[in-house]
DNA sequence: ATCAACTTACCTATTGATAGGTAACTTGTC
DNA sequence: GACAAGTTACCTATCAATAGGTAAGTTGAT
């Protein structure tokens, strides 16, 4: 393996390490030392790769936008109409949540006045593109009448990112998944999925 | 003033910070030195009334514990049908929301696995009362016909919780009242309100 | 011989917590 | 009602541990 995949893999398995992390315990309860412990590597060297935690916390986000919009292309990809592409959406939740797992976004939304402005501007980017997907899926399903909603499809998308994670948030300290399908149920017998 | 209203005093005020910093910060994005700053007075004093960091926290906890309870009470003594007592329900929510803060416990909801096992004992205690209160708001407007849905009741209630929770971080950090006041609307349309 | 990818060895600031002391008040006994 | 003994509510000073971060040197592949 030459260096420059050496730089990746090292620099992939810092951001996994600190992605779980976050997602866990939250970006104020986790420090390089909890990596650098778990990786085997000195903190410097996590310096050398990320210079501040607020850049790592940076390309966490960019990284986990970046598989969210994979996910979303799938799902598009996928077939189906709106509310089968709702319900695969509400699954990629669930398998977060499968994994003991908050989402990184919302354990980082939970923090937010506390993080630098930078993971700030990069945490608007992520639910930005959730709320621009659900926005185009909701108003297919409204236009052809496989999804029903009241008020705009921009107001129902918040609600469903809103109502996602405060239910896998509350899972996973009470109830687990059986509460987190629970609430999807109701959430998805809102808009008559 | 005597010594033991003295103490009774700095603890409130004590008390009173602390959850402010909860609220808007989280309970791992505070220090002792904060309250200490806020209040002038040293660290140290503040170890005299609350031990421990965990101590401090979990009187946190019973505290707005004993408010929560004390709201419900009044809402119940209120009047009104089961859709008037979820909307005034809700109705606490908003206020949290209002003055830019996060739910004392949903915050620590977030935190969980971080917490004192003391913490999160009295977490769990807290989540149980809002849940009791709501499942006998909802039997009762299940009952008479002006609440509708399906699932248990104890499956209502939770939905409801985690939803406002969501709702209300995500609205703290992106969308304000605004975004708060039209996922209620939907959260409340759920229920036929 | 260069350069990426580390290391060791630090630094300063802050964390929650403790030791030991003090002034002011309360309590019980005579 | 005086006075010892104890309590309350603080203080300053300090602790070990940990935080994020840096400087300078080492290693090993090209």
């Amino acid at each position: 393996m030459d260096q420059k995949s050496d730089t990746i893999h090292t620099s992939q398995q810092i951001l996994d390490i600190a992605q779980r992390l976050v997602q866990t315990r939250g970006f104020n309860a986790f420090s390089y030392a909890d990596i650098a412990v778990a990786l085997s590597v000195s903190k410097a060297s996590l310096h050398y790769h990320f210079a501040s935690k607020a850049d790592l916390g940076v390309r966490l986000i960019e990284r986990y936008e970046d598989g969210f919009e994979r996910a979303l292309g799938e799902i598009d990809l996928g077939g189906g109409g709106a509310a089968a592409k709702i319900r695969r959406y509400v699954n990629i939740y669930a398998q977060v949540l499968a994994d003991e797992r908050m989402c990184l976004c919302g354990m980082l939304a939970a923090e937010f006045v506390t993080l630098p402005k930078t993971m700030q501007a990069a945490l608007d980017g992520f639910f930005k593109l959730n709320e621009r997907w659900l926005v185009g899926v909701l108003e297919e399903g409204h236009a052809n009448g496989s999804l029903q909603f009241k008020g705009s499809a921009a107001e129902a998308a918040q609600f469903i990112i809103g109502s996602l994670e405060g239910s896998l948030m509350m899972a996973r300290s009470h109830g687990g998944m059986a509460r987190f399908d629970a609430a999807t149920r109701h959430l998805l017998s809102d808009f008559g999925i």
